[in-house]
DNA sequence: CTAAGCGATGACAGGCACTGACATCGCGTG
DNA sequence: CACGCGATGTCAGTGCCTGTCATCGCTTAG
C-alpha cells in the first residue's frame, strides 16, 4: 500500500466503495478514501474531478463501448435495435460484478447528489447514443429518439438486475425482458 | 435596500442572475449575491439549499401547480392529454417572463453543475406528474409512460421557447405544437 | 553507468460552499 | 409594556476543490 504503488485509481476507487458502504457517502471524506488507499487527498482530486465522480468511472467507460458497438453494428439493423445492441455491449463490463453494482446502486440510492450525477451520466450516454447513430445515417429526431429509449430500457433493466433477486443473472436478459416490455405497450 | 426590507428571497433572485449575466456563475459566491441584495451570505443559505437552487425556485412552483392542474383535470380526459395539460398549466407562471426565462437558460447552459440540477428538476417533475395521474386512477406503466412523454415535450418546447425566436409567444402554443411533432412520430 | 527528462505524487496555502450555535432585531399579542 | 416568535446577523468551523512548487521513481540518451 505504499506511495508509489501502482494502481492507485483502483486502490481509491475499491477504498471508495467499502467506505462509503461502512459510513455512508457523506461521512466520508475525500481525505479518508485517498488515506485508505495510501495516497494523498490531493491525488484523489487528480484522477476524479470530484467527490462523486469515483462512482461513476464505469459508466464513462460504459458509454465509450456502448458507441464503439453501435458504430460497428451491421448495416441494416434498425436503428432502436442498433441502440439497444449498445446497451447490451455496454454492460457487459459488469459482467460478474453484480455484487459490485448492487452495493453501489445501494450508496446511489441513498443520496441526492449522487443520483443528480447518475441523471447527468445518462443524459450524457443517451446523447452519446444519438450521436453514434446520426453518424450510422439515422436521422433526426429518429436518432434522438431512439437513444431516449434505449437508454431508458437500460436503465428500467439495470435497476431490476440489481434489485430484483428474481431477475437473470446475465444484464443483457434483463435488457432484453425489458426491450420485450416495451415493445409490448406499442 | 436594508437589511430588514421585506422580500429578501426575490431581491437575492434578482440580484443573483444580474451577477451571474454579468460575471458568470462560477465567479459570483454566493456572498456576493447576498451582499447585492443587502443581506448576508447566511441569510442566502436560509432560503436556498444551495447555490445552485437559486436558479430553480420557479422549477419548484411549476411542479406544483402542473400537480394541481393535473388532479383538476376532467375525468374523461386520456392520460398524456392530462399530462400535457398539467405542463400548460406549470408553464403559465413564466407567462410575460420570456426575457428572463431566457437570460436564465443561458446561465444554465453555460455551466455544467447547474445543467445537472436541470436535470434532476425535470425528474422530480416527471415524478410528480406520474404520482399524480396515479391518484387519477391511471395503472402503471402508463402513467410514467405518460409523465416521461409530457415532461419531454414540455422540455423541448421550452427549449424552443427561449431559444428560437421564431417560436410562438405563447409558450402554451410551443407546447401544443411539439405535442402534435410527437403524435405525428406515431 | 550516469544524467537528463518526464509523469505521478506530496506538501502547502488558500478560496468558496455550506453548517451549527448563539445573539439580535422588528413585529404582533396579551 | 413585556413577551414571544420568526427572520436575520455574527462567528467559528468543516469539507470540497485548486494552484503552485518540490520531490520521487522510472525511462532513455549518451
Amino acid at each position: 500500500m505504499g506511495r508509489w504503488e501502482p494502481d492507485a485509481r483502483g486502490r481509491m476507487m475499491r477504498a471508495a466503495i467499502e467506505l462509503f458502504t461502512e459510513r455512508g457517502y457523506e461521512q466520508t471524506t475525500a481525505g479518508d478514501i485517498a488515506g485508505a488507499a495510501g495516497v494523498t487527498e490531493r491525488t484523489f482530486f487528480r484522477h476524479f474531478r470530484d467527490k462523486r465522480e469515483i462512482l461513476f468511472d464505469s459508466s464513462d467507460t460504459m458509454g465509450r463501448n456502448a458507441c464503439e458497438a453501435i458504430l460497428a453494428a451491421p448495416d441494416d439493423l434498425a436503428p432502436l435495435d442498433t441502440a439497444l445492441a449498445g446497451m447490451v455491449a455496454g454492460g457487459a463490463l459488469l459482467t460478474g460484478r453484480r455484487d459490485y453494482s448492487r452495493q453501489r446502486a445501494e450508496i446511489i440510492a441513498a443520496n441526492p447528489a449522487l443520483r443528480e450525477r447518475e441523471l447527468l451520466k445518462l443524459a450524457r450516454l443517451t446523447e452519446g447514443v444519438a450521436e453514434a447513430l446520426r453518424a450510422r445515417g439515422v436521422p433526426e429526431p429518429t436518432a434522438s429518439l431512439a437513444a431516449h429509449t434505449a437508454v431508458s430500457v437500460f436503465h428500467v433493466a439495470f435497476g431490476r438486475w440489481v434489485g430484483d433477486a428474481d431477475a437473470p443473472d446475465d444484464l443483457a436478459d434483463c435488457i432484453a425482458e425489458a426491450a420485450a416490455v416495451l415493445r409490448a405497450l406499442t
